[in-house]
DNA sequence: ATTATCTATAGATCTATAGATAATGC
DNA sequence: ATTATCTATAGATCTATAGATAATGC
């Protein structure tokens, strides 16, 4: 209800949003254009405009939903493994990784601080309340992401044992 | 001499690189443009093509030496302080967000694995050798710096705690 | 001779608006 | 009446090439 774009009324916007999902995903975002999006429903660009205001209401309303999405992965995370770190990064990673474009643009977004925060807030209970801690596991989580996705890391590179040095360092009690 | 766009051997090519520094730095990468960039050397457009064949030759150069300096940074540090995961940690972040652009852009871009390797060598010997914890804690600062960039933190977040939280979690001996 | 430059332009895009037309809901 | 849609198009871009012209180096 904060936003009538990042919350789609109508039938008609959510299928926009879901073709737009896909696109996106499927073919990275400069294939993202109101041509090919509108192409996608089925009808023209300019139609699309009854249903968005802009392309970049767009956009936002594809990261608020991921951001969304990311909350509650995070939010069954904990419902399944309470207080556990690892637990936690592993479904981030996991979410993260299966929607490459996605995860991209939506931490290239500034978006509501309080989504953020509900996002936040299983890692804030793992961590024992450290703010300060939070932000910097949320950090190299993030960081192990993006770097995975970008193919940062050599070929050889054990990925899996990096996360597991990261998880272990903030994970275990602070000397 | 590994790559000829990437090390421009002309007084030209080497002024054209500095221009697109300054463009993408002053006023983001949709401003950098070979028209734009021309522009600013005192050409067209089509000139450019004379001293790179492309504009993504251009893009790589950039990157390319963005990350000698950023190996630059990380090897005076090293000298300066020998061993200090903090030392290193620091000096990455404020070459980083010294040039917001120009590190997204290098980021962004798969370059050079040994060129990579080279800059990550001080923050090995730091890390007593660990390569699984050595990656982890380049995500971390990787991730803390695109996080800051892109404003991700809380206005009134303490994001010098959580670079310190980080430093602390892996520099510390291991449990 | 060779090189750097220019003008002109091909060939593709894009986002977004204006105004007409068809379809739906009262 | 209102809404969704279409066609047509404005108005901006972009990258990159072709071919002519000026300037430089032998």
């Amino acid at each position: 209800m904060t936003d009538p774009a990042a919350r789609p009324a109508t039938d008609r916007a959510r299928q926009i949003l879901a073709a737009a999902r896909t696109l996106l995903e499927r073919e990275g975002p400069d294939a993202l254009t109101m041509r090919r999006l509108a192409g996608c429903v089925g009808i023209t660009a300019p139609s699309l405009y009854k249903h968005f205001p802009d392309k970049s209401s767009v956009v936002h309303a594809l990261a608020d939903a991921m951001l969304r999405e990311t909350a509650g992965v995070l939010a069954a995370a904990e419902a399944a493994a309470p207080g556990s770190f690892r637990a936690l990064a592993t479904a981030y990673r996991t979410h993260a990784l299966a929607h490459p474009h996605l995860y991209r643009l939506t931490t290239g977004h500034r978006l509501p601080q309080d989504l953020e925060e509900r996002a936040a807030a299983p890692l804030f209970r793992a961590l024992a309340g450290d703010e300060a801690r939070v932000r910097a596991a949320w950090a190299f989580a993030h960081g192990m992401v993006v770097m995975e996705l970008n193919g940062r890391f050599a070929t050889d590179a054990d990925v899996a044992a990096a996360w597991a040095a990261g998880i272990a360092a903030f994970a275990s009690v602070r000397l």
